[in-house]
DNA sequence: TCAAAAGTGTTAGATTTACACCCATGA
DNA sequence: TCATGGGTGTAAATCTAACACTTTTGA
């Protein structure tokens, strides 16, 4: 019955992942040097191969894991890479994964034990194969993203401050945000729950800090910054 | 120094095509009926196995050809669909593609050579595995890339009234569109092109043929329908 | 006392939306 | 002559973008 599988060949599959950080007022990716042939020693996403009994999103959630010891980690598609001679060492088609993680519930032994680094992502060294159009590719789709969903406060700590936000889009989208503008439409968003705390590390008068309520934007999703 | 890659498992990678078409103001798929198990008869969009030596890209260029017999037909990557269990008969990965053609193209003996047929989008039968996920997942993307890009035309004769242009973003976009403000728009984009040549299909006054011109596009890429 | 970040409204311009009638023609 | 689809402009409403000064406080 399943005979007519047999005339083509199976190939490799990978999944590679582009995860996000923001961190100094900067957006940040998790790259490391390869350990392996080919490719040893250059700049590299993380990334691992698709078990046969595991289904692709599951690979790039385990690969994710082992990674960061977190679950539930925002995580979204970037596509398929299938050139020919994308990996050097064998045909391999990989699917990239891109992911939003806050880098301060990152544990640093983590970053040493997997030999991974945080770099901004203006200043992007030469990456292994294809993966710098990965890299870019995630990063317009997180960008196409961020504009019609909340997805940014996964790259935030719980409490922020309008600054901090402010930051975030303005990496994101690469270009600066006029500062009453933007707390004008904050205003406009009932999600965007100001608290009664107060945050002193960047100024001396101190900048009240906010917190994404999931439950009310569930109820009323008006999103727009 | 490929040992590394032996302790993991290879899988068959295919290629499944949404090939859009636009015909008496409806926006239509292209499918067949499942001439193989697992699935045999039912509703399947047209796909096929990514060879060894070929890239992915290629393999849906190659499948599309098959199809059609056309070849630059516009198309873009949907994404890769993994679960275990979505090829009953083995572990199958397949990478969605989605192509936009010109139904006045195609040769009508293909489809009976290929079994298929042009399938209002609004009333697509229950499909084979995934494929009606697929078939969203291109709808979507196929709505957000008309909104930047001139691709429309790729559906449309080369030369075509405005009233056929509107109801094609009509179709796509699933809502009607103001008559007035739609043509005023289109007089904005000088690559939009009146001809004087006059359609009598539809009416008994007459329409003027327009017709998309890619290099004044090119020069001036301001789109925006 | 002053440097540095936080916070706050208004207005002009641009864009978007709503809307109704005449035209040309073949049947 | 009339039914049918083709073609045209204006005004109100909304949205967007530009812009500058006061507040607080620790050093």
């Amino acid at each position: 019955m399943t005979s007519f599988y047999l005339e083509y060949q199976k190939i490799y599959v990978s999944v590679d992942c582009i995860i996000f950080g923001f961190d100094e007022g900067k957006l940040k990716i998790l790259i490391g040097k390869r350990k392996m042939d080919p490719g040893r020693d250059e700049w590299s996403l993380y990334g691992g191969f698709v078990h046969i009994d595991e289904s692709v999103d599951d690979a790039a959630n385990r690969t994710l894991f082992e990674l960061t010891g977190m679950r539930n980690i925002y995580m979204r598609q970037v596509g398929a890479f299938g050139d020919i001679d994308r990996d050097p060492g064998e045909r391999v088609i990989s699917i990239a994964y891109y992911a939003l993680i806050n880098v301060k519930n990152y544990d640093s032994h983590l970053l040493q034990e997997h030999g991974v680094e945080w770099v901004n992502i203006e200043e992007m060294p030469p990456l292994y194969s294809d993966h710098r159009e990965m890299v870019n590719k995630a990063r317009m789709m997180m960008r196409e993203k961020i504009k019609t969903e909340p997805v940014g406060f996964r790259l935030l700590p719980s409490l922020f401050t309008l600054t901090q936000l402010q930051r975030l889009y303005e990496a994101v989208n690469g270009e600066e945000l006029d500062k009453r503008n933007f707390r004008k439409r904050v205003k406009e968003m009932d999600f965007i729950e100001k608290t009664e705390l107060i945050d002193k590390t960047n100024s001396k008068r101190g900048a009240f800090l906010y917190r994404f309520n999931r439950r009310v934007y569930d109820e009323d999703p008006n999103f727009k910054l």
